[in-house]
DNA sequence: AACCCATGTCTAATCGTTTAGATGGCAAGA
DNA sequence: TCTTGCCATCTAAACGATTAGACATGGGTT
């Protein structure tokens, strides 16, 4: 059906051998009138190798896994972009999957890109779910962790320093002259998240955070407040509907804070919308920063102050990690961009 | 290096023929107990079979092409999303491309998708470029469009009724009592976004829209307003970016519309953002139904009006198309969703 | 007893590349 | 003239699966 290299050679009077040394600019020097000859019956007959092929006899499909946590949410999507787009600048094909929050679905995936050959697998990993790239490993092939990565690991990581940027962000609100500052974390304290977490009540208290109990990690309950001092510690999963949700109960319950820091931007998002239903403006009376940063936060109403992760530099190194094995590993510094949700004027 | 099927076979003391036949139910039949042998030795190998070798033969990856005109978009992205489920509850694996609006990159793109051996390629496609799927029927490879077609492709199509939408949309803002609507086009009236173009100027003037002429295509002014009754037309591209400072601009020289409808959810994110920075207040003193209706406007500040496409109805049917040839086209309703944008007040 | 058929399994070709080893020709050095 | 070596090319064996055709076995018919 399709064009193969038996049917160039035949064209072009040679072996196959030859027209493989051609097209790769083979491991076997070709005389020039001969490759002439052959890239001239290749173009005539509008010949293009198979991948597949290739792939199997050469051990290496050009191919790369990217498996991201959850689509959906803006900063995944948008370190799926940036590393998509790497590999591209490297020549891999990117096969996609999304585990939408489901760590089953993430190591199915993983699975099914194993068989499928790739040369390498980037894991966009929320928390939760086991050590997906132990099977990578096992196969010999090169994986790496963004974002977030199991306890148990040992594979690369690439993600950003979020302590130094909760330090920053509650930093940046005392000087606006707050001195309660809230946060919004997850539905518990499992990854990158936790991390933030601790790190804002560390800076608050200036001591370090509780260790996390089980009682708490379970808790159901949304709020909590252990006296007027204490630093309070709001919950909702990452979603935009259950932020809104949290900002209509709070301000129902008129326990609204005056200040907060929103663990991921799609939280902030979400309290943005639900701030705006409720007509409870931002910055005037709920000074805001988020601390993923991703491009959207940008184009929020008010636009969103945050800290900025580096994303395609992260999506660099990530990919950079994954094939050569030398580099180095990676715990960027996320800036903040203060916008208008902490009470800053955009500048120009 | 991994396990094959000859080591399977080995183990299990049978040719490579009958453990094939037992992996996929094979075309013959095997005897029960063999089969059970069989599963045993590859349970223990921890055999998977190699899909690389299996396309080569079988001539189909299990693979289909997924190329989005520009991943950024919230439209295109939640389109891709629900592509890749769809995919996904059909067992094929999805190779993702963004073409990052650059036709010759989705040129590559497809190029690059059909030496993978793609059992198929969905094209999310914008306007501008050739018929790229052109290569795709060369190769006999099943292909479909998805929110654009170019004129002269034959490819199946799967898109919103366009002019249906945006006649809800006059509507609905003329029950609220707009004379004058304006809206916000892309920078020439090529794709679909121009068929919404002529549609509303259509449903304003009724009588059909004036042809678009190639002065008018290629102009570089962004407002057009032939006298003071006459549609006002506006112009940017589409991006976040421009939108914003499309709104400062109109500001500015107080040519600010009373109600406008954007053509896509991206420029009306834009449009938001930029009326929350200089503080125009919307709906009151801008009232704006966007034409998208992503997931993403209904966590907008405040939340967008949209005539809502039905993503994953589309999703569904493109990959449908791909794999049944019988299967109808398809050009589903997008309704009407009203939220505070436009002036309604959200019920409930 | 000879034949037929069904059943279960094996052998080997095939998919389209890549690439190590064999081959043949020609020029330079002895 | 006879090596020696190099260069360009060819032959053919992989890669790991699928699957048509051959084959062997063991009833059931006549």
């Amino acid at each position: 059906m399709a064009v193969t290299l038996a049917d160039v050679a035949r064209r072009a009077g040679t072996s196959t051998a030859v027209v493989s040394y051609v097209m790769n600019n083979g491991p076997r020097p070709v005389a020039a009138a001969t490759r002439d000859r052959v890239l001239a019956a290749a173009a005539e007959l509008d010949y293009r190798p198979n991948r597949i092929a290739r792939a199997l006899r050469a051990r290496t499909s050009g191919v790369v896994g990217l498996v991201l946590a959850g689509a959906s949410n803006p900063y995944y999507a948008a370190l799926g972009r940036h590393i998509e787009q790497e590999l591209e600048t490297r020549g891999k094909l990117t096969l996609f999957g999304n585990a939408a929050f489901a760590p089953d679905r993430q190591q199915q995936l993983i699975e099914r890109f194993l068989a499928a050959q790739v040369d390498g697998l980037v894991i966009v990993s929320a928390d939760g779910g086991h050590d997906v790239a132990a099977r990578a490993a096992a196969a010999k092939v090169p994986a790496v962790y963004v974002h977030h990565r199991p306890a148990e690991a040992r594979t690369p990581l690439v993600a950003a320093d979020n302590a130094t940027a909760v330090r920053s962000a509650v930093e940046h609100l005392r000087r606006h002259g707050h001195q309660h500052i809230a946060f919004l974390a997850g539905p518990d304290d499992a990854g990158p998240v936790g991390e933030r977490r601790r790190a804002w009540h560390e800076a608050l208290t200036s001591r370090p955070g509780p260790a996390p109990d089980a009682a708490d990690e379970q808790a159901p309950v949304l709020l909590r407040s252990a006296d007027e001092q204490a630093p309070v510690l709001l919950r909702c999963d990452y979603s935009r509907a259950s932020a809104a949700a949290l900002v209509h109960r709070l301000a129902a319950e008129d326990r609204l804070p005056r200040a907060l820091i929103i663990a991921t931007d799609e939280q902030a998002i979400g309290i943005l919308a639900g701030a705006s239903a409720i007509g409870l403006r931002i910055p005037e009376q709920l000074a805001v920063i988020s601390l993923d940063g991703t491009p959207e936060s940008a184009y929020t109403a008010p636009a969103l102050s945050a800290t900025r992760q580096p994303l395609e530099a992260m999506a660099h190194h990530a990919v950079n990690l994954l094939f050569v094995p030398t580099a180095e590993p990676f715990l960027p510094h996320a800036p903040l961009i203060p916008r208008r949700s902490c009470g800053c004027v955009p500048t120009g």
